[in-house]
RNA sequence: GCGGGGGUGGCGGAAUUGGCAGACGCGCUGGACUUAGGAUCCAGUGGGGCAACCCGUGCGGGUUCAAGUCCCGCCCUUCGCACCA
């Protein structure tokens, strides 16, 4: 038998990736389905993701795991009805770009709109609901002359302050580092010997915010580990600000009696210090000051004098990280003496590095007895040790082999009138007896420092400030803006420790904008985290260049409904982005001073157990899955290998799981028929995963929803049934915002012209799922005995009678039931 | 040291917050269809045992009819902070 001339039967059309997603892509385009409307679309809801760092790599796996599981949170929102805003910029400044500009020898300016260029065709590429036509790049004049605004508005509020600081400098790369880069003391690229240098630099007064920044915290709706993290970094403590009378350093020294009498005529320098113990100051027996302190000058004798000033030398030109990092005590006595108000006591003053400028007030009064350091440094330079807690078991004169420093369980001793208070009672107690006679006061210290916004490079934006020799430090005045980044060839870093923007004379002398005389403009660049501190703002103004955020868009989509992100960036960001908007809202500028109501940190793709980097070489390159697999396979592979908020591990064998999948689904929508009814165990199945899918998106758990599809496949398509359109086109709907565009395809063959986004969420229909009757799990003394088939609403004698009725669950009852609990709707425990 | 996550089959991971541990996927085993299978489909798959059953969520205790989940004491791991007074 021959077929006739109609040829071999009709191949059924097959899933192609490649063409199925670039008909899509196109189609989006023309019809601007990713287009927001900003000015009258209901419902905002502002979806922001962390803008990438355009790297001459291009798109990591990882960019493209934190894109797609913002889109597909921002999708699952359109299809409940807001107006999705998604917008995606890039954060091209910076030091990362310099240094591989550098490397390369292609100047910035040439290599980043390049490297934009290509990360947009991957992006592109990723099937993401962007809305590019509202795109910032923070190296374009049209975006930093907002930035340059937004360091003016700091400014104005007396927030902008310059001050000398030490920096980390490597000698041999001519630049600053960042505490990070300096490992053991080794500039981390070079290996030269990284050395201090102090230099003028801006800063921004974050540290007057720190109370709102950490009390805001416990309102919002952030991933606690990124709250956590914050919390940390602002490192509140709460303790006293005790002041120590310093003794006239020409008096003689071996007669505390005199000393007194005299400190008390002469009235000479107080020296305050920070703790967080004020309950064991009566074993406060020395102080210490960072040799920075501004005090060690006055009250130093000149019989130190010399050792004093060598030792302040060789600190000043440590690196600031083995600094702090090298446990080893070291330090010079001043010759002065101070006088402890609480014993009465004169106890001498030190300086160490160990005691940080930075932090407190610079000097601590020292308790060897119950501070570790302190203990390690009396010991060492032959310091009186005195007890002043005592713990369990111990007594005043149990002698001290280390510092005692639990702060919970021990009493004072050797503390006069406050022998026998517990030491949670002895802080307060002794911080107000002191206040009393005006000695301290409760105050609470954070770690938190001022943001040095400072950076001695040419890629950033240039700060916009003018020295005037008539007139001091002159803002740019904002209609002067931007004060433009010049394309110089040589943009290397020198020797001097000041920006290359110094040695472009033309750009570098400028008239004086209060006064006109000649002036010279500041060359320092200012912080990427700067360009990022208000990127969010501006996305839904981009287009009007008459202000940095027009104020009725800005009311109707900020602060962002969600924002996701990596939680490398949870605190620097974080921190910077919500003390801008602070200052913003104080300045009238915005009505919200918290820029993210909902914050989830996404987790990080691994590959065979490592964090992908180009060292170890197991980096993933999108391109080539894209091209493999396409980007839908793509998108909800990795969003099915871990829990969102955690990462995974990303490895080839599974991704073909997932690819089937889609098949599936393609099959059955081809397939599906539209006679006939849907069979009603299969639409049970389907409005149980419309829940299930509906539940996890919200949360994140994009895993378990994918999981839920599956098994809704699996008995779609259980036994090779053919499927009825009923049961296939809210299918479509689910998986869309994962397989975005399968799903439009899909949509299109199911016969609708408009696009699936714009189709709603498929409604759940509860009637549709309520069971008759269910399994009910039976245990026999804590033991899964089987399980009887009963009605919903079971009660516990009729329970009882079906389990005796099962044979196999019946010969473990082999007495009267002593006690029975049932679970409704779940199981039967019987204790015999 | 302080703070935040984690430890579940061969692997990635589920488990409605105390209620059938191992959903879903990979891998593996067997089968079907095939000239063929690295395609597709079906079935099985924590360990032990012929079986009835027994044992199983890092370790040791405890609470409970019932513990991966709660309590106490540890171990390991990962991330953030750290000479911060």
């Amino acid at each position: 038998m021959t077929a006739p001339d109609s040829a071999a039967p009709i191949e059924p059309l097959a899933y192609d990736a490649a063409a199925v997603e670039a008909k899509w892509r196109a189609r989006w385009l023309e019809r601007g389905t990713n287009r927001t409307d900003l000015a009258a679309g209901p419902r905002p809801y502002y979806g922001l993701m962390m803008f990438p760092y355009p790297s001459a790599e291009g798109l990591h796996v990882g960019n493209l795991f934190a894109f797609t599981g913002n889109d597909i949170h921002g999708r699952f929102q359109r299809l409940q009805g807001h107006t999705v805003f998604e917008p995606l910029g890039y954060d091209a400044f910076g030091i990362h770009s310099e240094n591989y500009a550098l490397k390369v020898g292609v100047h910035p300016m040439e290599l980043i709109p390049r490297n934009i260029a290509n990360f947009r065709r991957q992006l592109d590429r990723a099937g993401l609901m962007v809305d590019w036509t509202r795109s910032v790049d923070t190296t374009d004049p049209v975006y930093y002359r907002w930035t340059q605004w937004v360091f003016l508005q700091l400014y104005h509020r007396g927030l902008a302050y310059k001050k000398k600081a030490g920096v980390n400098w490597c000698p041999s790369c001519k630049t600053v580092l960042a505490n990070e880069q300096v490992i053991a003391g080794e500039c981390e690229r070079c290996g030269t010997k990284v050395t201090q240098r102090f230099l003028e630099q801006w800063f921004f007064r974050i540290t007057d915010y720190a109370k709102r920044l950490l009390d805001n915290l416990d309102g919002l709706d952030w991933s606690e580990s990124t709250k956590s993290a914050q919390r940390n970094w602002i490192g509140a403590s709460e303790g006293a600000e005790v002041r120590f009378r310093v003794l006239d350093p020409l008096g003689d020294a071996g007669s505390a009696a005199v000393m007194v009498s005299r400190e008390i005529t002469t009235g000479s320098a107080e020296i305050a210090v920070f703790t967080t113990r004020p309950d064991t100051i009566f074993g406060a027996t020395y102080l210490v000051l960072a040799p920075e302190h501004p005090l060690v000058d006055v009250i130093t004798s000149d019989a130190e004098r010399a050792s004093v000033a060598a030792y302040r030398a060789r600190t000043a030109q440590q690196d600031i990280v083995s600094r702090k990092t090298t446990k080893e005590k070291t330090g010079a006595f001043t010759g002065a003496y101070a006088v402890n108000p609480a014993t009465g006591d004169m106890i001498p003053v030190w300086i160490a590095d160990y005691v940080l400028m930075e932090y407190g007030t610079g000097a601590i009064m020292a308790v060897p007895g119950h501070d570790e350091r302190d203990f390690e440094f009396a010991t060492k330079f032959d310091l009186p040790i005195v007890r002043v807690v005592a713990g369990a078991g111990e007594s005043a004169r149990t002698p001290l082999t280390a510092a005692f420093t639990d702060d919970t369980g021990g009493t004072l001793v050797n503390s006069e009138r406050f022998d026998g208070i517990p030491v949670s009672e002895a802080k307060g107690m002794v911080t107000a007896w002191l206040a009393e006679r005006k000695s301290a006061k409760a105050v609470t210290t954070y770690r938190l420092h001022d943001w040095c916004i400072s950076r001695q490079r040419y890629w950033g934006p240039p700060i916009p400030i003018i020295y005037c020799d008539a007139c001091g430090t002159v803002p740019v005045p904002e209609r002067d803006l931007p004060v433009v980044l010049p394309n110089i060839a040589d943009y290397t870093p020198d020797d001097s420790g000041v920006s290359p923007l110094a040695r472009h004379e033309e750009w570098y002398h400028v008239a004086c904008p209060s006064c006109g005389k000649p002036a010279r403009r500041e060359t320092d660049v200012s912080d990427t985290f700067l360009d990022s501190a208000w990127y969010f703002l501006r996305y839904p103004s981009v287009g009007n260049d008459t202000v940095a955020f027009d104020p009725a868009i800005t009311k109707r989509w900020l602060p962002v409904t969600t924002y996701i992100g990596g939680n490398e960036h949870a605190v620097l960001h974080l921190l910077y982005s919500r003390f801008t908007t602070m200052v913003m809202k104080d300045a009238g500028l915005l009505d919200f001073e918290e820029p993210y109501t909902k914050f989830r940190a996404h987790g990080l793709i691994i590959r065979d157990g490592a964090k992908m980097s180009k060292s170890r070489g197991n980096v993933v390159n999108p391109d080539e899955y894209l091209d493999q697999w396409g980007a839908d396979t793509l998108r909800t592979y990795l969003m099915f290998l871990g829990p969102f908020e955690e990462g995974g591990d990303f490895r080839d064998a599974s991704i073909s799981g997932v690819r089937r999948f889609l098949e599936r689904i393609w099959a059955s929508v081809r397939d599906a028929s539209a006679s006939g009814a849907a069979d009603r165990e299969v639409l049970k199945k389907l409005h149980q995963t419309i829940r299930k899918v509906g539940d996890d998106i919200p949360k994140l758990s994009y895993n378990t929803a994918i999981a839920a599809m599956m098994e809704y496949v699996n008995v779609l398509r259980r036994g090779e049934r053919a499927p009825h359109r009923d049961e296939v086109l809210p299918l479509v709907q689910l998986v869309s915002p994962f397989a975005p565009h399968i799903a439009e395809e899909l949509w299109e063959m199911l016969g609708h012209s408009a696009s699936v986004f714009d189709s709603g969420w498929p409604a759940f229909d509860a009637s549709l799922v309520v069971e008759d009757g269910f399994d009910l799990v039976v245990q026999v003394n804590g033991k899964t005995r089987g399980k009887v088939r009963v009605a919903t609403s079971v009660t516990q004698a009729d329970a009882l009678a079906a389990a005796r009725g099962d044979a196999a669950i019946a010969k473990f009852i082999t007495g009267e039931p002593k006690k029975v609990v049932l679970v409704p709707g779940r199981l039967l425990s019987i204790v015999v």
